[in-house]
DNA sequence: AAATCTGTATTATACGACTGATACGGTTGG
DNA sequence: CCAACCGTATCAGTCGTATAATACAGATTT
């Protein structure tokens, strides 16, 4: 079963695509797996204090990029192959990385300057 | 006068916050300087093709944040010292690289993977 | 077989971000 | 001085996100 507990809800950003990315993150981290459980929509809801339509919409957009299956009136399951995993996980770093990069450019750091900071926020938290 | 010719509008993102991103990067960046003027509300809704409210929204929060300087009925012109420059770079250059470490851990990558990644992309953009 | 949980769908409502149009008064430059 | 620009303000309307209340049919469990 996939676990939201240290799911927390950020602010200034659609909950749906908050909830895609944790799945996301997990299948790319290694802590969500091949044919695993999904809180049911009415579960996660009531556990996150959202309403079910919105899980639903994050659930269905999962469905459409074929990372979980659900069967009207079963549990919904993940659907991840290795190359599913690979995608996504290439996916989330490179993106993320591309946009930290752009931002130090963009704002003038030198490579040294953005790179020393990140090693120590990295060291840090 | 600031320029917002390599200005390009993003999406998903709300147009007042990009505009303010835009004028602390550029004062980060040193490519803004003090008492610089800035495009009026008219002049810049017209260039990237917004509504003269949402240029008012964000000027009004770079004058709360005392970044530009207001007078009715006049030009505006920003409004920054040693220390406020130096400010702006660093929370921006902080909470950038912040965002960025926070993610590489949560999606599992080791130091090495997200700083090759990162080395990479500094190359290649 | 029945109760319960599941996914799915519908309608109405609320709110913030953004748009569009318009107006008023202060500042500036010819 | 006065026209042209400026900052400021208000109103109504659109759009996406999220809420709220239901409803129905399939799957599961006992």
């Amino acid at each position: 079963m996939i676990s939201f507990e240290d799911f927390v809800l950020g602010d200034g950003y659609p909950i749906y695509l908050q909830i895609i990315r944790h799945v996301k993150q997990g299948i790319a981290a290694g802590v969500i797996g091949h044919q695993e459980e999904i809180p049911s929509r009415r579960a996660l809801s009531a556990l996150l204090g959202v309403n079910p339509n919105t899980i639903q919409k994050a659930y269905h957009m999962l469905e459409e990029e074929g990372i979980i299956v659900s069967r009207s009136g079963a549990k919904s399951y993940t659907c991840v192959d290795e190359r599913t995993v690979e995608r996504i996980r290439r996916e989330l770093l490179a993106g993320d990385t591309g946009v930290w990069v752009k931002a130090m450019k963009q704002l003038g750091a030198s490579r040294e300057e953005a790179f020393n900071m990140a090693e120590k926020l990295w060291e840090a938290q």
